[in-house]
DNA sequence: TTTATTAAAGATATTTAGGTCTTTATTGCG
DNA sequence: CGCAATAAAGACCTAAATATCTTTAATAAA
């Protein structure tokens, strides 16, 4: 479904929410703990986040990983989603068809549609500050070993 | 979602179902072009089916890939996921957490689990067999151009 | 029985995703 | 300033998925 570097995107920023609400921020070694990922590919999925501007880094001394005020509210999993697996992600036929669409549709078309749909819901529903708080609430946890 | 090799797999066998329909055994190399994919590939994957006793083959002259009487009606997709994927396909988390289950929850637990049983359950429901007959009806399309 | 035709099998190659290492740039602290 | 701590960047490596090639075995027709 997701590849696995998306998962860590988004256990990563999870991971950076929870942090920067105990008043701490967290650095990419940090980031890989919480998440048992790869210290160096954490780094590098870190940088593609900053990149596209969906949390700031600062280097050097009492550096790392921090959402800006305004973002901080708004990161839909959809939107990390988009950025790891590209657009055609919410629109590619899930059984490898061309053309698959509504008038041209696959044999599992009208029967998938509704379930892609439900699951771009839930990534347009869900924020990573949601995911932190279900997390901080004890309803669910972040990994093995909660953070 | 898919991976490829279980996209090819489905719509091979719609084709062999399609062929058969003509009166027709299909080959490696006429199951390939019906469903665009490489020769050699489907020849593998062709391999792989006839294994697990999804289909028959045999060599030779005349020879090629076909449903036995008793099979044919009772291949579901989910049959086929089940082969090409493995069984975790169905119960792995999608997010990637750690041992995510009802009673252990990752953050999206709740949410995800409705959709994936839904997909589950259309592969349950839906046949090589269903799948040929919305292409017959004119309802669906195999491939770019149909077969 | 020979030949053409076909799938099976196994080795190899290519591509992509995932992961690591090294160097450079930036920052704060002593 | 000089040093330690940190992220950025780019090169590189590894493993898995995807794809190809070559040889062998089976089958039917001439």
């Amino acid at each position: 479904m997701l590849s696995k570097t998306t998962e860590y995107a988004i256990r990563a920023l999870v991971s950076v929410e929870l942090n920067s609400r105990k008043g701490q921020r967290p650095g990419f070694k940090t980031i890989a703990r919480d998440i048992d990922a790869p210290e160096q590919y954490v780094a590098k999925i870190m940088q593609t986040l900053t990149r596209f501007k969906l949390l700031k880094s600062v280097r050097g001394r009492g550096g790392g990983f921090f959402f800006t005020e305004d973002y901080q509210q708004d990161i839909f999993l959809y939107d990390v989603v988009w950025i790891m697996e590209g657009k055609t992600f919410f629109t590619r036929c899930g059984f490898g068809f061309k053309h698959c669409d509504a008038n041209n549709p696959c044999p599992l078309h009208n029967e998938y549609e509704p379930i892609r749909e439900a699951f771009t819901q839930l990534l347009k529903k869900e924020t990573i500050r949601s995911l932190a708080t279900k997390i901080e609430k004890g309803e669910a946890v972040l990994s093995r070993l909660s953070v």
